[in-house]
RNA sequence: GGUCGCGUGGCCGAGUGGCUUAGGCAACGGUCUGCAAAACCGUGUACAGCGGUUCGAAUCCGCUCGCGACCUCCA
């Protein structure tokens, strides 16, 4: 339970550091051994399972007469019948394919509770249909998960579901697709897995710097969920630069000046925006026109384009809405950047140094820029004065 | 071996029959600047290979090559 808990804690540190919405309930397999023993028994009673020597099975063949075990993963029954491999040992089972709603304990076993049939543990696959109705009621809209779990996992799910209830639990099923590491794909064993903890540190030999839960999150955005997704230092450095040119342009967003009229359409940006939200959650798309809202941001600020009062209102909540309400970003800023005492001695630095280029003391104002940026502290001139943040 | 999916410019990554210059990063040229940075303007490079369908294909079909996921009762 302690090592459970450790991993359990540890998981929920590195979700909110990638500032993911906390899930409402966390239900655990373990604490719901009775719901997952009378559905088990539900199955049996409907006639699409079988017991063999304390254990019951999901008699997949039976269901299949009536059903279509292999929609979700598209997968025949005649494919599966001759391509699973022999076990090894006898098998209690009708059908290779067939699978566990309840499984006898070995006596080496740890987890194992008593039952009608034997002392033993519910079979993998139920306690998923099992907690997710119960929560979530006999028929909800969407079940996600990662695509390695579509067969049998999910496959699985829905036929519990249609033997016991006669009808299917879920509306839409959303797979995420896998995350591979310059090309291969992450696994223990080609030593190439790296943690969120250490992406964060950036404690690992594979990685070249430290990446914030930040960066993370933006780089996992711009690429469909159900795309693979390629991990390098040099993408998620681009990833940064894009990132920081994305917050940049919401400061520049909160400063712009509005005229009487607009040379702009916003209207458009936000259906755009809109649109690609509504096309399967197509995040890629969505951030790609946010970029086009950036430039042209960019371009107002630069007096090249004009914005009225209302439009600017009405485009500074849409970004709000937009990147931090939907996309869930957030400005990571460093607690050093908001200490007050801190920013003034910042700020009489910097007015030094303007006054060193009023004077055309160009080798004191250098000194001071390039001081600081090796602090950290990137300097920006402006026309009429300076502007500064910390790396 | 079987099933399914993928292969897009220097990198990441959208797009699924004709006109998206997708977007970001990188590169190059320019504007601005004392010089930078930031920003803006402009430029290039592309659809794994071969064949087919079509007036027209990155997009559809076939084959080949490369890569991946699942097919292991481990949740």
């Amino acid at each position: 339970m302690e090592i459970v808990q450790k991993y359990t804690n540890n998981y929920h540190r590195n979700m909110d550091e990638l500032n993911t919405l906390p899930p409402s309930i966390e239900p655990h397999a373990s604490a719901h051994i009775i719901e997952q023993e009378a559905m088990a028994k539900q199955i049996l009673k409907n006639g699409f399972a079988y017991e063999v020597n304390g254990s019951v099975y999901f008699d997949v063949e039976k269901y299949s007469q009536t059903n279509n075990y292999g929609k979700l993963s598209g997968r025949k029954l005649e494919d599966l019948q001759t391509n699973t491999r022999e076990l090894t040992g006898q098998s209690e089972k009708k059908n290779p394919f067939d699978f566990a709603l309840w499984k006898k304990a070995e006596p080496e076993h740890i987890m194992r509770w008593p039952s009608e049939w034997s002392n033993g543990f519910p079979g993998w696959h139920l306690e998923c249909s099992v907690m997710s109705t119960k929560y979530l009621g006999d028929k909800f809209d969407i079940h996600g998960g990662g695509l390695d779990l579509q067969f049998p996992h999910h496959e699985c799910e829905i036929a519990q579901s249609k033997a016991a209830k006669g009808e299917d639990a879920v509306k839409y099923w959303m797979h995420n697709n896998l995350i591979t590491i310059e090309g291969q794909k992450m696994s223990k064993s080609l030593g190439n897995f790296i943690k969120l903890d250490e992406l964060f540190s950036g404690k690992h030999d594979k990685l070249e710097k430290a990446y914030s839960p930040m960066v993370v999150r933006f780089f996992i955005l711009q690429a469909h969920y159900r795309s693979t997704l390629d991990f390098s230092n040099k993408a998620l450095q681009a990833s940064e630069k894009g990132l920081q040119r994305l917050f940049n342009g919401l400061e520049t967003l909160k400063k712009l000046k509005p005229t009487a009229k607009s040379s702009i359409e916003i209207n458009t940006l936000k259906e755009k925006c809109f649109k690609a939200l509504n096309d399967d959650l197509n995040t890629p798309i969505l951030i790609a026109h946010l970029f086009d809202g950036i430039k042209m941001i960019n371009q107002i600020n630069t007096d090249d384009e004009t914005i009225s009062k209302e439009d600017l209102k009405e485009l500074q909540s849409f970004y709000k809405l937009l990147v931090f309400d939907i996309l869930g970003l957030k400005v990571e800023k460093e607690t050093a950047g908001s200490d007050e005492k801190f920013e003034q001695a910042v700020n009489l630095l910097l007015n030094i140094r303007l006054e060193a280029k009023k004077n055309k003391d160009f080798a004191t104002s250098d000194k001071i820029r390039d001081e600081l940026n090796k602090i950290g502290i990137i300097v920006k001139d402006k026309k009429d004065g300076f502007e500064w943040e910390i790396k």
